[in-house]
DNA sequence: GCGCCATCGTCAGCATACTGACGGTCTCGG
DNA sequence: CCGAGACCGTCAGTATGCTGACGATGGCGC
């Protein structure tokens, strides 16, 4: 029955965490499916769109992910062509990320099984709840954003 | 400013989620970094000595993961002599994971700090809003079980 | 008692995510 | 103008987590 006291995994905060987020996963790739493409991948897709031609290291801090794994990720979304990486004039140091047509295309069809993900992900709880539920998780993913490794840009 | 409109990764669930679990990863790092071992890792061995002898696939329906990653981190307990593995007597498809004396006095040293990070993860909410969160966090965990791939044993 | 099917552990493959290190590049002070 | 330090992309290494497939084993019906 595993109810040993001091065992009780699922009063962990840290565990409910880990377990929500591979529901969301796994909610993301049954709606996202015929499209292949992860939440993350949809986020950093997203962010190119908005502001393309950022480059890799700012775009890791848009999205919450340490530069090596964007490296990684935006190499997969080149390989698919869905993004284009350019190699900075003014500072060569840089690769500048820019959306195809291709990622434009995908975003739009994505956009509602996307949207149905995220609200799935949270849907049984009752609307008050949601909100009040919605507010806390945004706030503690601000106040302990210094604390992640990549912490997000806060501009 | 990133304020595009239909951009706001950070008002989407999904995202909030994935950045909540890295802080938590980050924080337990931190608080748990001379014993080196990860939430996951601790989980296990939590479930370990809760329940001494359960088998491989039964251990990851309780820690909430697939059968290959356990035996992959249970493999690495293995390696550093937390844990020990049994070939079962009467099943000789199973392979018992039982604790070892390392492994126990390893959870004792380690149940403050591994507490201090989970309640460092949500520390920012009032008492009050704390309470909802985790609630609410609980519930959606609970609704979502099916969902996942690796969903919990209910028991 | 024998074959069908489920289950277990494992493997290969892929994706996310971090660290620490490296070489290339830029900036700024002296 | 030149050297120190900062920054960028990349790499190797490690860890979690999933899929689909495989051989070995077990249980059950006929």
């Amino acid at each position: 029955m595993s109810k040993k006291l001091s065992f009780a995994l699922s009063s962990r905060p840290g565990f409910l965490i880990r377990r929500l987020h591979q529901i969301h996963l796994s909610l993301f790739a049954e709606e996202c499916a015929p499209f292949k493409v992860t939440p993350v991948q949809f986020s950093i897709l997203t962010a190119v769109e908005a502001q393309p031609g950022l480059e890799q290291a700012a775009l890791a801090q848009e999205v919450g992910i340490d530069r090596a794994t964007l490296a990684n990720v935006v190499a997969r979304l080149a390989r698919r062509g869905l993004v284009k990486r350019l190699q900075g004039k003014e500072d060569r140091r840089l690769k500048h990320v820019l959306p195809t047509p291709s990622c434009r295309r995908l975003l739009a069809q994505m956009e509602a099984p996307a949207r149905r993900a995220h609200e799935r992900t949270i849907d049984s709880l009752k609307p008050r709840e949601r909100e009040g539920f919605l507010k806390a998780l945004a706030h503690l993913v601000s106040a302990g954003n210094a604390h992640s490794r990549a912490p997000l840009r806060v501009s």
